[in-house]
DNA sequence: GCCGTTTTCGGCCCGACTGTTTTCAGTCG
């Protein structure tokens, strides 16, 4: 097991001790090791060889004999314990608004329900109204709660899937009888939320063997679950499928790009290859009378007269006649991101000094950051007051004299209010040279009032970026009821920056509505929202929804250069006071 | 569960909102 698996199990046991009402620091110790385990840059199984395992933080002997126990046996008896205990179909129901462990306790308790599908035939029945606590509103959110469940596609955040998937074909390609192993599906074009992962191998039939074999051993893998020719499904602990499909060498290109579809773009290059004179299977390309080799993805494109369309364009839109035009936009590269405007450090909920955060930020090759902390009406955030701003500024001061090459923006993260008012006065804002405002509070409220609330916000001079605009967290929270056209207009009509929040929690704007909004001439930011220095590295996916979204380097504007940023922000705030 | 220690057990981010009650418990961020 890996340490990932390891953090699963314990974010397993989290909820069901939480269900079954124990300790909630108990609990929480258990969220918090998955959390270290998942963060470690070593496997968890060097610190166990050497009897270290104490010293990770928040690992006791508990924990240590634990994760000991999944080393060797890759199970764990007080988690089988547990399961008897308490139904993992209750698990699920934690995932339902204003659901949480105490009411499944209830429901359990009196009516012996242990899944969703028993939870929906009671809810409908009108029985749970009249158990102790609920009442007939929270009946009415069961019910809305398991609909709003059942429309999300199923599936995994990309930021959980893509280092499993990239793990097990790392181990794939290191086996000699493989010729060419690539991602493909939904991981490999950067989708939000991957169903399947896939990955294509070429392999000469007489070694499938030995790569089959190696496949079902690799890490995160749990069992089995299909085995059809050239083609092998297995569980993984993550709760996801993978299928590894091995392919005769010749045919790998083709059938590369059918996998990684979508079928509606595989159909497009189908057609368009048909009317010329082309015909395209999963197998080869054939020309008029003969069957062409094709040796990598970009000559198929290549003989089919099409500029190479990057995975992430493909979705049976309009690529390929722009393809055809050379008309596909040049995408934004994760190397082209010249820094990161939202950061949280050690004033409010991060866990990094600033000092640490520049560090990172300048060893990552960035020329700016900006320290966006949380404002106060957060409170479990520990946000900032006026009082504490001022304080900050002064570190942020002495972090510049040791950084002279990286620029670091005094910002914050100002909550917007219930009403749309900002969480700190007007004349507080200005001192700050970024301002990111973004919405933590009320999530239910009704769509016009969500919309007026950021309208409002937005309309305030000071705030130069909206902050994941739609709120949503993936698989787990919907966005909040708002339109997010009209808030494309108002930021449109003022100048304002959209923020693609690239936390794979969140991937937010999304690749859809950041198309539109580039669509609409805005401008956007793409910000990690790093809470410590390891998730810096969270760019990447917020790079990959941009890219999803056919952004440019133009688009982007921290993938500009330091002082056009700052005149940007600069003009868009003096235009404003040059206007009132 | 872990941690730190006044070395053996008490403390462990907190406040708003909501729906259920009829003064508060549960959920959420």
């Amino acid at each position: 097991m890996n340490n990932i698996e390891i953090a699963w199990v314990f974010l397993e046991i989290a909820d069901l001790l939480e269900i079954k009402g124990e300790s909630p620091f108990k609990v929480r110790a258990y969220r918090q090791a998955a959390h270290v385990l998942a963060e470690l840059d070593e496997e968890v199984a060097h610190y166990a060889r050497m009897g270290r395992l104490t010293e990770l933080p928040g690992i006791g002997a508990a924990l240590a004999a634990k994760i000991e126990e999944l080393l060797e046996t890759g199970s764990l008896t007080y988690l089988e314990q547990l399961r008897r205990e308490v139904p993992p179909g209750l698990r699920q129901m934690l995932a339902l608004p204003g659901v949480g462990p105490h009411t499944v306790r209830t429901i359990f308790t009196y009516l012996g329900i242990s899944s969703l599908e028993e939870l929906e035939a009671a809810a409908r029945a009108k029985k749970l109204r009249n158990l102790p606590g609920l009442g007939v509103k929270t009946e009415l959110a069961i019910r809305h709660g398991i609909e709003l469940l059942r429309s999300r596609p199923s599936g995994l955040p990309l930021g959980l899937a893509f280092p499993a998937a990239v793990e097990i074909s790392e181990i794939l390609s290191q086996l000699s009888q493989v010729q060419k192993v690539s991602l493909a599906g939904d991981v490999r074009r950067g989708e939000e939320i991957v169903g399947q992962i896939i990955i294509v191998a070429a392999v000469a039939p007489a070694d499938q063997e030995v790569v089959l074999k190696t496949f079902q051993a690799a890490p995160y893998v749990r069992q089995t679950l299909r085995i059809e020719p050239g083609a092998i499904t297995v569980l993984l602990g993550i709760g996801l499928e993978a299928t590894l499909m091995t392919v005769p060498p010749p045919a790998f290109a083709c059938r590369l790009c059918y996998h990684t579809g979508p079928p509606a773009h595989w159909n497009d290059l189908v057609e368009w290859a048909r009317a010329r004179g082309f015909e395209l299977t999963p197998d080869g390309l054939r020309g008029r009378d003969r069957e062409l080799q094709v040796f990598s993805e970009e000559e198929l494109y290549h003989l089919l007269g099409l500029a190479f369309v990057a995975p992430e364009l493909r979705a049976g839109r309009n690529e390929v006649e722009l393809a055809a035009r050379g008309a596909l936009p040049e995408l934004l590269r994760p190397e082209d991101m010249q820094g990161d405007l939202h950061l949280h450090s050690n004033w409010s909920d991060g866990t990094e000094s600033i000092q640490g955060l520049a560090r990172a930020a300048a060893d990552r090759g960035y020329s700016y950051i900006a320290i966006t902390d949380h404002s106060q009406a957060l409170s479990i955030a520990n946000g900032l007051t006026p009082e504490r701003l001022v304080e900050q500024e002064k570190e942020i001061e002495e972090v510049r004299a040791n950084y002279p090459q990286l620029f670091l923006f005094s910002g914050i993260e100002v909550d917007i209010l219930a009403d749309g008012r900002l969480d700190l006065p007007d004349d507080v804002l200005a001192t700050r040279d970024i301002v990111v405002a973004s919405v933590h509070s009320g999530f239910k409220q009704g769509r016009e009032t969500m919309t007026h609330r950021i309208l409002t916000a937005l309309a305030n001079p000071a705030v130069d970026i909206l902050g994941h605009p739609s709120g949503r967290l993936l698989g787990r929270r919907d966005p909040y009821a708002v339109d997010l056209e009209q808030v494309l207009e108002a930021a449109q009509r003022y100048g304002k920056i959209l923020e693609i929040n690239a936390s794979p929690e969140r991937l937010d704007l999304s690749a859809e509505w950041a198309r539109r909004a580039k669509e609409a001439g805005i401008k956007l930011a793409i910000n990690s929202d790093a809470h410590d220095v390891r998730r810096l590295a969270d760019m990447e996916w917020g790079v990959c929804v941009a890219r999803r979204a056919g952004l440019t380097r133009e688009d982007v504007v921290n993938a500009w250069p330091l002082e056009r940023l700052r005149d940007y922000i600069r003009l868009r705030r003096e235009r404003v006071y040059a206007n009132s």
